[in-house]
DNA sequence: TAAATCTACGCAATCGTTGCCGGAAGTTGG
DNA sequence: CCAACTTCCGGCAACGATTGCGTAGATTTA
């Protein structure tokens, strides 16, 4: 590879020492004016541009986060790595994507791996496998900056930038039940992610204003997040057997949607059944059937997630106030879907 | 945050030296083996993980990779960084991603921000607003190790990774013509990038294999690669209003395809054109009008990608022997999508 | 038994950058 | 006119890991 540009390099074409050079290129005042032009204007000439590994090694700092995902390809995260990338991009840090698919050793293994002290923080959002946090708690108390967004958790005392859940749940499910539904399911990702909870909680909510109560037939899971098909599959099929009949369908997941819809293609005689779902798909649009769908600021959600972040890594001070950010979302209900 | 421990914290609780823990860590055979199972073990005891930046301090490699791609959220990059990320992660890698967004701009500064000494090497595709390859021939003769991928250019001699990509389009027009279709029309990306270059190859030879020739009025470009519908809107216009009629039409991108089957759906009066897009997307299943499509193998094309650049760095002596590897792709032709 | 060889380890320099100390000039105040 | 500052800069050391070189002590060879 090419010898790139030192200071010692500057320092000495330009007669000066070393420090010097640093000062100026760092606009210290024990520097004088003459002498910064000269550095920085031969420090352009030749291109020199800091090495980041000597100065991640001085400053204890790499200048790079850690984004632990469930998986890129979803819709969601892809569109919150872009907020996140465009605020850790202003602030000069780099962006180190991980993936768990899912699956807590993935998530084990990559948390430790970025916490080599390869990263000066974590921006995560669980797998929904996970159930174990002591991973999480332990790296937290060694003090390593972290912030939860999308699938949060308690164990931890930090910022946390998540949807609002339970108010959107308790909104679509109260579209549901003005629009005359009355047998309304929900099919959650896994029960102990925050964001099950939280939507089950609006929708179980809203089915109280109205006097009812969550039938327990009418609420189902998807342990895999939707990952497995025939899981997905079993569950709709359950769910749409169940008595008294269902006639609309909450879904509390991005990837469950996807799927339940692709199940629903497959059913010969399918039910009347509206359905409205967590979805940040770019093109829902197009699917058929269509379905009403809640669709989550991912790109703000990101963006608040990682300014979090970096606040923490740049306080000078130990923080203590943490908040949890709640991001609206949009719901979009097609009157198509409403049955006759 | 917490003090990690160092190879001096190990050599001073053993009472020997830095450098004798340094080669027991390394395996050298200048320590004994009573003194290596003793380093190992109270390493291991205390958790010890070398520190990166100073082992890229010293080797002057970061054992980082950085992507260059137009959007993780696009099916296909999002498909292929998962194939980039499996091989780097087994191989000690970091996968640092940027995106282009489409924009020669943003293509440029991410370029030179990874190159500044933070990345060993480089996995790009191109983006479909370059037309000026200075930048990245620039590093290339600087030394950066370098592999394309997808969109590929002849301007840098390397490993390249792509789909065979005039072989899938002369597969697909020749099945098109063998079910009768004559005026078949073609929608490409921007016509300078490798893929539209080819697609459109392909295109062309399984025409003149008919003794036709591509008509120009039924083939058209997407600047802006799709990102923007209206562009998109105005190309398939025009080409539904081409004379002769358009009776089927090859689509040569991802997003485009997506964009084209948005745009029909607008259409009060539907014309009967079967299509063929190029297309990634998991849902595609989903979709209505449902297309028939060309899906690119995209894990294997990052694993590809990954492996030769990661084999690039690593080699000892410079390599000038280089190929380009095409990967093959699938083609989903749905026979309910011909025209009665 | 003396010399040659080998084994196992320490010393010090290095990568590029920065913090700290100190010192030579020039400036100001009493 | 001298002490006390201020300004500006150089030198040293350190961050953590690695490595060429040197060497004490053990072992082998002649």
């Amino acid at each position: 590879m090419f010898q790139a540009a030192t200071i010692k390099h500057i320092a000495q074409a330009l007669s000066v020492s070393p420090s010097t050079v640093s000062r100026a290129l760092r606009d210290s005042h024990e520097v004088s004016t003459d002498t910064k032009k000269l550095v920085l204007e031969y420090a352009k000439k030749i291109n020199y541009r800091s090495n980041p590994n000597a100065q991640s090694l001085k400053s204890r700092r790499s200048n790079a986060i850690g984004v632990l995902v469930a998986d890129v390809a979803n819709s969601f995260f892809s569109q919150a790595i872009n907020g996140i990338e465009s605020v850790a991009y202003d602030k000069g840090y780099h962006v180190i994507i991980t993936q768990s698919h899912d699956r807590y050793d993935r998530e084990v293994i990559n948390m430790e791996h970025l916490a080599n002290r390869s990263v000066d923080g974590l921006l995560i959002s669980m797998s929904s496998q996970t159930t174990d946090y002591n991973h999480v708690t332990d790296l937290h108390q060694k003090g390593l900056p972290m912030v939860f967004f999308d699938r949060i958790i308690d164990e931890v005392d930090t910022f946390k930038v998540t949807t609002d859940n339970v108010q959107s749940a308790f909104e679509a499910t109260s579209l549901l039940l003005e629009k005359g539904f009355r047998q309304i399911g929900f099919l959650g990702n896994a029960p102990q992610l925050s964001i099950t909870i939280d939507r089950l909680k609006g929708y179980g909510d809203a089915l109280k204003r109205y006097g009812l109560g969550p039938h327990p037939d009418l609420v189902s899971y998807c342990y895999e997040g939707g990952r497995n098909y025939d899981e997905v599959k079993m569950a709709i099929t359950a769910l749409f057997s169940s008595e008294p009949p269902m006639d609309a369908l909450l879904i509390g997941s991005d990837q469950i949607s996807t799927e339940a819809v692709r199940v629903l293609t497959t059913f010969d005689n399918p039910r009347k059944v509206t359905i409205i779902g967590f979805s940040n798909s770019e093109v829902i649009d197009l699917w058929s059937p269509r379905i009403s769908y809640i669709r989550q600021n991912a790109v703000e959600m990101g963006k608040i997630a990682a300014q979090k972040l970096i606040a923490l890594i740049e306080s000078k001070y130990p923080v203590h106030e943490f908040e949890t950010t709640l991001v609206s979302s949009e719901l979009h209900f097609l009157n198509e879907n409403i049955k006759e």
